[in-house]
DNA sequence: TTTTTTCTACGAAATTTTTCGTACGTAGAT
DNA sequence: ATCTACGTACGAAAAATTTCGTAGAAAAAA
């Protein structure tokens, strides 16, 4: 696997906007983001300029503005996040995180039954 | 529940070696530090005095060094920083972060039970 | 064509976190 | 009493991240 540059706060929550719409302008982006906090235009963009230079994402320009497109994958990224947080938070134990999540968070019967069938899997595939 | 004060990732350092050892000296978690890290004296005393401050641990001067505990619990602290990740990562969706977890994660068989327990006490809970 | 609007580029300030040098105090050894 | 060893306190530099002002290019409007 090619090195995983982290992503800082900021450049998660574009990342976030970038997953949910494929491809959006900074302006986009910059609106999605003031509705859970107030930013700046141009910081926005400085934050996927540098954004692009890490080749986090991709840039195409389309008449005089540009495109971008997230290029980090949505379920990589998450995966490299979560053990980096399961070494610094939980000592590398991942059954711990995962009870506490459990444990904290309300699940429905759904989620349950699709968790039970994962759990049957991973004790077949023994 | 008070105000919890996040932890940056050099004092999550810390609060690690304080949950383990229980109390213990600067020198002593600067030591640990540096097995997996060279860090500086100055360096991990700085991050403890600063952790003082900010209420994160407690300080008792015995002779003329002190000892250290940590005050946030590390149940506590796991659960915040938890509850902040899945926020930020993973959309607030705690569900997705538990089955990506037990994805990665290999899983022994009295892991999976357990885990197993708890889900029937989530389903009665109902 | 000129003016206005809309974007990007760039640089620098502000903030946050990390790192470390230096000063200073105290206890124990000489 | 003096020296040395071992600590803490403090301040400031370094590094990483975030924020934003200003300039200038390009497109659209007048």
């Amino acid at each position: 696997m090619e090195t995983f540059q982290k992503p800082t706060e900021s450049e998660l929550e574009v990342l976030k906007v970038l997953w949910q719409m494929g491809r959006a302008t900074v302006k986009q982006v910059n609106e999605e983001i003031n509705k859970t906090k107030e930013t700046g235009y141009t910081t926005t963009l400085k934050i996927m300029q540098i954004m692009f230079e890490k080749g986090l994402v991709s840039r195409n320009a389309e008449g005089k503005q540009h495109i971008f497109e997230a290029i980090v994958g949505e379920e990589e990224t998450q995966k490299s996040l979560l053990n980096r947080f399961i070494d610094s938070t939980f000592q590398g134990n991942a059954m711990s995180l995962v009870m506490q999540a459990l444990g904290n968070h309300h699940a429905s019967e759904e989620e349950l039954s699709e968790l039970k069938k994962l759990i049957q899997q991973l004790e077949q595939d023994k």
